[in-house]
RNA sequence: GGCGAGAUAGCUCAGUUGGCUAGAGCAUGCGGUUCAUACCCGCAGUGUCGAGGGUUCAAAUCCCCCUCUCGCUACCA
């Protein structure tokens, strides 16, 4: 019987295109999905795009558009990148939907009536120019303390921790002029009230990621405090409570309900329960970058047990660290970024795919060169793993006629496939990709050492048997690669698994004798190593 | 300023609770092979394990200190 697996997958903001970060930090979530549903299990892989909000906000007011247009423009591009980079969403939706909206205001609704919430009225900056609302940073001023400049919430020169109003001579970040303060009324969630039960939970979970539990553990020792669950903004999802018209849900108290929100979409679509899937005996994944981790590991959870519905809480926390780019820090303000759109204009998915899973920030900042994209995927991809399914399979097109032949099974072989089943679906469990991938590769390689050492195009006329022995293993080697790397490269193993007749499912697979190869194809193009001080190039005019 | 993470071969990284001459893949050089997408196989290296102290019979691994990089510091996600 299969477990319920919920995998949530950070939802990107829609004020901007995807770039190689976004896909290190959401990749390890298509491969727990596609795993977990190899494994027989209820697979529940939701995200969507992240609508509302200020900068969305900004840029429409900007652009001269309507904040829906500008956030379903991107949600649009969002959409089809993934799809062409082979997420396996069950739900992939926007905060703007109505389901969403829907949900969260229920949500909300409930939740306010827990000893959890409060109302308080605090003076809050207001800029006239502007016509809005500041966040504490976008206040500048100087420090009471040490007279510098500092923002709002913090002097960087000194090291006080603020509040806007007490700074000397307050001005809007954005356009400069003096800010004035009002009275306004939010409220609150008392997370500092929760702080034992956050705790419990970071405890409970050794298997997190250590940057989140890191992260969390040092938040809590700081000292939690209470967060605003509301807003004066216009764009969002209005707070359910009289007396806040015209006020938003804080969005940070909204989008993370988007796993609850878009799971049930997902549940009902399929007619399963979706209480079962909230309830004690799932398990639920959360696949993000380390900047998302207290949203995750807190706020989302704070939620949760705040509405007091019995919600079940985050089991595993997949937080990447940082992709940076060509030993450089990604900017998407100064565009030195690679976007995933240009990526999948050049390359294929699966190349992609194998290069940010086997080199991806796993533990800590992971690197992208195209040096190392060029020759990861011509040395390993290709070299190895494609040309190991080429020189089988074609071998057999030419000199066996296209069947697979009778042939004993090497007894060490076939052990060490069964063993890999075990150690590589462990391992992506873990979040471990890159273990995973490593010791699918090391088993390429040594098949590769096998095909050598074996002969086959001398024994062919010298030995046939021998030489169809070979070539049944070897079979039967692509056949099982392909499944133990369909959630890694998808598209290939598809192909491949298509040729060979053998089903997907996470257990060892066998290729009849007798079986019909059709028409094969070669599996990965060859990258022109050019590639590389073209692309170089171009990262180095941005600069 | 505070807190956190990291610094290991040209590159990307592994190195459990300290233990033999520090590892892998890629890249590089040489040799072999030819079924395969000039592919694969074998061999060869190279490292003051960021610097400096200390503990220990023994440290990349523990302690102290320093340097550098990155991140967080909560109403930007």
């Amino acid at each position: 019987m299969g477990k319920n697996i919920l995998i949530g997958g950070a939802w990107p903001y829609a004020n901007g295109s995807l770039h190689i970060g976004h896909i290190a930090g959401l990749l390890p979530g298509d491969v727990l999905a596609r795993y977990h549903r190899a494994a027989g299990d209820n697979v529940y892989f939701v995200s969507g795009s992240d609508c509302h909000g200020t900068p969305v906000a900004i840029r429409a007011k900007q652009e001269n558009r309507t904040p829906r247009e500008i956030s379903d423009f991107y949600h649009g591009e969002f959409t089809d990148c993934f799809q062409r980079l082979g997420f396996s969403y069950d739900v992939y939706t926007k905060t703007s939907s109505a389901e969403h909206r829907n949900f969260v205001t229920e949500f909300h609704r409930k939740l306010y009536e827990s000893e959890y919430i409060y109302e308080k009225e605090a003076p809050q900056a207001y800029c006239q120019d502007c016509g809005s609302f500041l966040a504490d940073r976008f206040v500048l001023g100087k420090c009471p303390r040490c007279g510098k400049e500092a923002r709002g919430d913090q002097c960087d020169a000194c090291g006080t921790v603020l509040e806007p109003e007490a700074l000397v001579d307050p001005v809007c970040a954005s356009c400069g002029k003096p800010v004035g303060f009002r009275k306004a009324r939010h409220l609150y969630i008392a997370i500092s009230r929760l702080e034992r039960q956050l705790q419990a939970l970071v405890d409970a979970h050794p298997e997190w990621r250590k940057n989140a539990a890191a992260f969390t553990n040092r938040y809590i020792r700081e000292g939690l405090r209470d967060r605003a669950l509301t807003r004066d903004l216009e764009w969002g999802i209005p707070v359910p409570r009289e007396g806040y018209e015209g006020k938003t849900i804080y969005i940070w108290a909204e989008n993370v309900l988007g796993y609850l929100s878009a799971s049930r979409t997902a549940a009902e679509n399929r007619g399963a329960d979706f209480g079962a899937l909230w309830g004690d005996d799932a398990i639920h994944y959360y696949v993000h970058g380390k900047d998302n981790i207290p949203f995750h590991t807190i706020i989302l959870p704070a939620l949760l047990l705040g509405s007091g519905g019995g919600w079940h809480l985050p089991d595993r926390i997949v937080s990447s660290e940082y992709q940076t780019l060509e030993g450089r820090k990604i900017s998407t303000s100064q565009n030195y970024a690679i976007w995933v759109k240009d990526l999948l204009a050049r390359y294929e998915a699966d190349s992609i795919r194998y290069f940010f899973l086997a080199n991806g920030p796993e533990k800590k900042d992971a690197d992208f060169s195209w040096r190392e994209f060029v020759h990861s995927h011509n040395g390993e991809l290709l070299g190895g793993y494609g040309n190991f399914v080429n020189r089988s399979l074609a071998f057999i097109e030419k000199y066996l006629d296209g069947t697979v032949p009778e042939g004993k099974a090497d007894p060490e072989i076939h052990r060490q496939i069964g063993e890999l089943y075990a150690s590589v679906g462990r391992l992506i469990e873990k979040g471990s990709f890159k273990d995973a991938l490593e010791r699918i590769f090391d088993f390429v390689r040594s098949a590769n050492k096998f095909f050598d050492a074996r002969q086959p195009w001398i024994a062919r006329t010298a030995d046939r048997k021998a030489c169809e022995d070979t070539l049944y293993q070897c079979v039967q080697i692509v056949g099982n690669l392909a499944v133990l790397l369909a959630p890694f490269l998808p598209f290939s193993s598809e192909k491949v698994c298509g040729w060979l007749g053998v089903t997907n499912r996470w257990e060892k697979q066998s290729v009849p004798a007798g079986h019909r190869l059709p028409e094969v194809e070669i599996l990965f193009r060859r990258i022109d190593k050019a590639a590389i001080e073209e692309e170089t190039e171009k990262l180095k005019a941005i600069l």
